[in-house]
DNA sequence: AACCCGGGGGA
DNA sequence: TCCCCAGGGTT
């Protein structure tokens, strides 16, 4: 039994049509290796039309505003992926003029291009032998294999690669890696894998062992922190309120959000009372205000569950550096604030 | 080595 | 609920 072959041979039968496979164009390919990054296919194809067609080239994209890629990546998740994609469009124009990295080794430099992207977009674009690991490469190897090496550990990370090093198809290293990515994810899947349709299931070891269910083998489960969020929803005279990019090293980066006080518990409106607003920039203002939602909305994160409340102020008077409501959709938001400002309407005020 | 970074979907 | 997803960056 043959693995790599097997796995070729079920590709050329079974692989799905995706627009990314119908060319060799790296951009095309770097494109859609990022979108895919912790997203399953499902999710990132309406966001890859849309890059596509609004960036049809590197240039384009280069040529862009970061904020611009952020509002087109809205929704996506792990922003840092659109902010490094741009800083890598213009990189690549400005600095490389234009000319796309054409090797495992000048890709890997670019911002947002780890090990396994560079193997992705060197084999596929430029039939340089690299082998991918990817989710869906730990899971089909571990299995037919039976390793209960920790795909998560640096040992596991060196002793997958290597075995996938070993069964790449040298001549296509492109087409087997989409095959084999291609079988973790329709096949050897996480849960109810196909076992009894499957043609490696006589020679896979974790099925042998009856043990699929227990492999890959992963170490560390993220703990859960839970946050509370108090946005402060102002309206004013003129149908305006505040309006903030963030700043600094957390979640949504550069997105755009009402002003927000973090506290330690789920505020009642008496405690929020008490909060001194006079040393925020409502100082010497007049306002009144309101809980807009009784019971917090949670915004479930992989890693923070975030207890939210947003609160309407009321400012009774014109406020300094204010964003017009009906304005407020042309920002890069959260998908937390998108849905408010959607749930709220402000267009009918 | 451990932790951070989103959001959606399946069972 | 919990786990996973064509991972990468920072400390």
């Amino acid at each position: 039994m043959n693995f790599t072959k097997e796995i070729i041979n079920w590709y050329s039968i079974h692989k799905r049509n995706l627009p990314w496979r119908t060319s060799k164009n790296p951009y095309f390919i770097w494109l859609s290796e990022i979108i895919l990054q912790q997203t399953q296919v499902k999710q990132g194809l309406p966001y890859y039309d849309a890059f596509v067609k609004q960036f049809p080239t590197v240039f384009d994209l280069a040529n862009a505003s970061e904020e611009t890629v952020l509002k087109l990546w809205q929704g996506l998740g792990y922003y840092s992926r659109a902010r490094n994609l741009h800083a890598a469009a213009r990189y690549i124009v400005f600095e490389l003029k234009g000319e796309f990295p054409d090797n495992y080794k000048d890709l890997i430099q670019l911002k947002g291009v780890g090990d396994y992207t560079a193997s992705a977009i060197a084999s596929i674009a430029f039939d340089e032998a690299t082998a991918v690991v990817d989710g869906n490469v730990y899971r089909l190897l571990s299995r037919y294999f039976g390793i209960e090496t920790p795909i998560n550990s640096t040992k596991g990370i060196k002793e997958f690669k290597q075995l996938a090093s070993v069964l790449l198809d040298k001549d296509k290293p492109g087409n087997y890696n989409q095959a084999v990515m291609e079988f973790g994810a329709l096949q050897c899947r996480p849960k109810n894998p196909n076992c009894n349709g499957c043609r490696l299931k006589e020679s896979c070891v974790a099925l042998q062992k009856n043990c699929v269910d227990n492999l890959p083998v992963k170490l560390r489960k993220t703990k859960v922190s839970t946050k509370y969020f108090n946005y402060l929803v102002c309206l004013d005279t003129k149908k305006r309120t505040v309006f903030e990019k963030r700043t600094g090293k957390g979640i949504w980066r550069n997105l755009y959000q009402f002003p927000l006080i973090e506290t330690e518990k789920s505020l009642s409106i008496d405690e929020f009372a008490l909060l001194n607003l006079n040393d925020t920039f409502l100082k010497d203002m007049p306002f009144d205000y309101t809980l807009y939602n009784e019971v917090d909305k949670v915004h479930k994160l992989s890693h923070q569950h975030l207890h939210t409340k947003f609160w309407i102020i009321e400012v009774k008077d014109s406020l300094n550096n204010a964003t017009p409501l009906h304005k407020l959709k042309k920002y890069p938001t959260p998908v937390l604030i998108t849905d408010f400002i959607n749930e709220f309407n402000f267009e009918v005020l």
